[in-house]
DNA sequence: CGCGGCTTTGATGTTCATCAAGTAAAGTGG
DNA sequence: CCACTTTACTTGATGAACATCAAAGCCGCG
């Protein structure tokens, strides 16, 4: 996906209606005023872990993942952020230092606006407020769950599991580009590189899916389905 | 620990100062006013998954687990709630069935107030919301880097991990009563209850704590803390 | 064009869950 | 209060699931 540069008024974006949607005129004429957009590539880190964030951001367009390092190379993917969701909004409020790092699977255009305009208006507009408390609690709720979910599986199932969340959630698509490398998609469901590969393969044969590079078609999906609650 | 059946008032609760330290002397009457007291004996069950939460519940003496139950009669224990933590916020605001359930680790006490009472002084107190955003992302992160921290661990390590978590956050001491089972303390910690004795007569086998029972006292902190972090 | 990272497959070994079986503790009903 | 039943605890033996190691092909990038 190619993101677009223009620079975007707050005032008419299409995503006012999600997140800022409670802010009165003259609160979204302050945000808009303070609104930085940033661009990534793929690839690129946008934040580390121990960061000071002095900045709120807002994914416009793109994929993004949360994820934290461990000692030996091996990290940990928390989430996938799609358009729409905020990133790093809990350590606004408990500590200035992130706890994850973030980084960018596609291209995307990210807005953000200061931490202390936000807490502001956290402050004067109570609505807004209750919002965010509701969209945090969501966005947490989402995350436990999907880590309950991949840690009462066994690998094949993880897998299903995965392929399901990419085609349901990320691309409503029986078809689709995976946005991750064999790597990230093991560091995202607990498993090894070598066992995502063999699993894939074994799906391949089974005839559940088709693969040619990152391009995953879904042939069977109950069965996947199958797979993904029985093992 | 013997919970005390005395009808408090908020206004003198020692916990005043933690949740509701920015509500006003008239918010605090209505709390006050609304206010339940609910004590559960050890083992009990508080709510299960899927009750619909019409109040706001905050553990003011005892010991609480939130847990979500597997379809084979595994379940999954999230976190331990100690006092002055407050349970089930996240549905609160997300969807008005709970996510998980919880039960009495201890004999509790638990005060509870009304949800629309909550949302209320929420949205009438901009910075008694501003401070339970904060409470929410410390709580959500501490459960996100929990989950973390046990992934990544081998089974001795985590056994160590929940040793000193025991020892160091909840008791505070190097000798302590374990307030859960060996069942539960897998279920902590992800692995099986046969594992969880075997490691734990290991420990004791190589002098680094002693049992007793519920019993545990921690002989080598340091040999723990190092088990803890490479296995 | 050569180097490093990503991908793939196979062989090997270890960690861990499962099964089994017995003891201790704790709740239950007469 | 004691026999009875159930639940928690404990240890050992076995096998399966999975990580690790190794080796080779592939692709992008300087």
């Amino acid at each position: 996906m190619q993101a677009s540069f223009s620079p975007n008024s707050c005032i008419n974006c299409p995503f006012r209606s999600v997140l800022f949607k409670s802010l009165r005129e003259d609160e979204l004429i302050k945000v808009n005023e303070n609104k930085q957009e940033q661009f990534f590539k793929r690839g690129e880190i946008i934040a580390k872990e121990g960061d000071e964030m002095t900045r709120f951001f807002y994914l416009r367009e793109g994929l993004i993942k949360i994820y934290k390092e461990g000692e030996n190379r091996r990290s940990q993917i928390i989430s996938i952020t799609t358009p729409k969701d905020f990133i790093g909004l809990t350590n606004l409020f408990s500590s200035n230092s992130l706890g994850f790092s973030v980084s960018a699977l596609e291209d995307s255009l990210l807005c953000s606006i200061n931490s202390d305009l936000l807490i502001t208006l956290l402050k004067q507009n109570n609505q807004f407020a209750f919002d965010i408390l509701r969209m945090m609690g969501d966005t947490y709720n989402k995350i436990i769950t999907n880590s309950f979910e991949i840690n009462r599986r066994h690998l094949r199932g993880r897998i299903a599991y995965i392929i399901i969340y990419f085609s349901e959630y990320i691309y409503k698509s029986r078809e689709f580009d995976l946005p991750v490398s064999r790597k990230e998609m093991a560091e995202m469901i607990e498993m090894t590189t070598e066992n995502v590969i063999r699993i894939l393969s074994e799906f391949r044969k089974d005839g559940v899916i088709e693969i040619d590079g990152k391009k995953i078609t879904i042939l069977n999906f109950e069965l996947l389905q199958k797979i993904s609650r029985f093992g």
